[in-house]
DNA sequence: CTGTTAGCGCTTTCAA
DNA sequence: TTGAAAGCGCTAACAG
């Protein structure tokens, strides 16, 4: 591989020149910065970005950790924050954490050490406070899908209280008025927060919450299964169900229907996420959408525009969630 | 953060020394050791990677190429990958190259110019002419779901011939003579190598191949939809449609209800891949399953023994679907 | 507008 | 077993 040396000496002028051509940011007479291209060319020079990043002290990759590499929802944010870093030449560093707190501060302590210029990060094990302090480092840290308080400029978060408002207000408005509700884990703010916005649809229909309908899951299929057999062995009497997330929701369909409940007349269910999966199943999900692409993408935004010093970057936080309308409610 | 220099002066030992302590390979005395490594701590000393890079021309890092980011087969792929070279302490960068032929070069491009020392790559656009051309560059290029003849050390693939043969046969063993077939793009190997399966089932069991129950598809739930919209508008009799993948199986599924099918009473249908949908959708999907997250894990295997001299590492290139028996096939 | 010259932080011969 | 010293390929003052 061809390196610079090569290549002003070649052009006939010094390092410097050459190395401003590549990065374009200074001025360079035409004729020059022609003659140095005509050289790059010609020994088919590429930069080597390893010796860029060592004495510029930027490494031109941005460092993601998510929970799980598989799974709609993650697979949606990472491509958001993807496409937009790459159009702009950044690379992307992958790891995972496990939604566990020690393998969360190794995947972040993994992609600091790797000297990624920020990262983007979705956490769900580690407390507030590691991760304030954690934002003292030198590496800039954007967070996905949560709020922080102390943080709130690193923050892109979906209004998940509305979501959880939005998913009750569809069961009501369809007459619904016994409904049962199946939640993410509690530790999770994302499951609190639908939560209270699910009680206050209820409190604004003068809908009582009942807490022998209410179930904790895990935000995956078989939390929707555990969840609906309680309330049934319970023999509680609902008609309609909201699942905190689309794999609960599908979860609790499956088990629903093993047990000869016919969807949705004897069971409605709404889920939550709007994941790919959502209008594949039968009956087509009726959920609320939670636009994480879109929002993996304002992260990148958020990156380029504070890292990077990328300009005429509007940035919003804050992403509402929105109603899907399927068949898997029925009319009361 | 502090540099080796510093350790260095604080240990009363010289760089080479430090550096030996960080690598631990040459022999450094117990005691060296220790004065070094109690240094290292007391500054919190982490080695900045780049540098490393620079001066030993590795950078740890394994550069992926997937088609999509998102979508269960690549999510799989893409944690079976990096679950293993994580563990190892390299890094993944991953790209996109969308299936065509344009943007899987640049994301080669994209990949070497970050000085991977190797790609594992998923490639759906580019010739084979090209690639193999590209592995003739100085970073080494492993292939995912793919054989090349002339690169065959270097592929992780599935047997799809047999995986098209069990699929027919599962069908065939339930009594089904009359078999619809719903094919990937036919540019695509995968694709073709299902179908020689297809054929091949239904001729050992003295069946003809029926061109009018053939479809193209694209690999998506569209095609599913398609495919069954054409046999049915040409009033085709046939018992069971065997879909190359899940997402096209689903489409299928989705519009043979709509159109008043009961599943699987009125039609039969097997899938390919066994993502992990395929257990939600109903009737749950009896399918092939394509063990992709192992192949990822292989791959990244065959990195680590080629490229970082990893011992002890058993390679096998060639991976076996089998069927997954589900409720999508009636007994005839 | 262009060139000179220090480094960036580490690895790796080569000697001792 | 340890140290000295020469880079790795590039950027970024600074000077001209």
């Amino acid at each position: 591989m061809a390196t610079i040396y090569e290549v002003s000496s070649l052009a006939g002028v010094s390092l410097a020149t050459v190395s401003r051509v590549i990065n374009n940011n200074t001025r360079v007479s035409d004729k020059t910065r022609k003659k140095v291209e005509e050289a790059m060319s010609e020994l088919g020079y590429r930069p080597n970005s390893i010796a860029q990043s060592l004495a510029s002290n930027r490494t031109n990759s941005v460092g993601i950790l998510v929970s799980e590499l598989h799974g709609p929802f993650f697979g949606q944010m990472m491509a958001g924050i993807e496409s937009e870093l790459r159009a702009a030449g950044k690379h992307v560093i992958i790891t995972t954490g496990h939604s566990e707190e020690d393998r969360e501060k190794e995947g972040i302590d993994f992609l600091i050490s790797r000297n990624c210029d920020a990262l983007i990060v979705h956490l769900e094990g580690l407390t507030d406070e590691y991760i304030i302090n954690l934002s003292k480092g030198s590496t800039p840290i954007y967070f996905m899908s949560k709020i922080i308080p102390e943080l709130e400029e690193n923050c892109i978060y979906l209004d998940n209280e509305l979501g959880g408002y939005l998913a009750a207000k569809a069961l009501i408005d369809k007459g619904h008025t016994q409904i049962a509700y199946i939640s993410g884990p509690k530790f999770k703010p994302d499951s609190k927060d639908r939560l209270i916005g699910h009680k206050r649809a209820l409190s604004e229909h003068n809908l009582a919450f009942n807490d022998e309908l209410y179930f904790e899951g895990d935000f995956k299929e078989t939390g929707g299964k555990a969840g609906l057999k309680q309330f049934l062995t319970k023999k509680l009497a609902f008609t309609a169900l909201v699942c905190a997330n689309d794999e609960m929701a599908s979860g609790a369909m499956t088990y629903a229907r093993e047990h000869g409940f016919a969807l949705p007349q004897d069971l409605s269910i709404i889920g939550f996420d709007n994941i790919i999966f959502s209008r594949h199943i039968y009956p087509k999900l009726t959920t609320i959408d939670n636009p994480v692409y879109d929002m993996g993408h304002m992260a990148a935004k958020l990156v380029l525009k504070n890292v990077y010093q990328q300009k005429n970057l509007t940035i919003n936080h804050s992403f509402e969630p929105a109603l899907i309308n399927r068949d898997s409610i029925a009319q009361l």
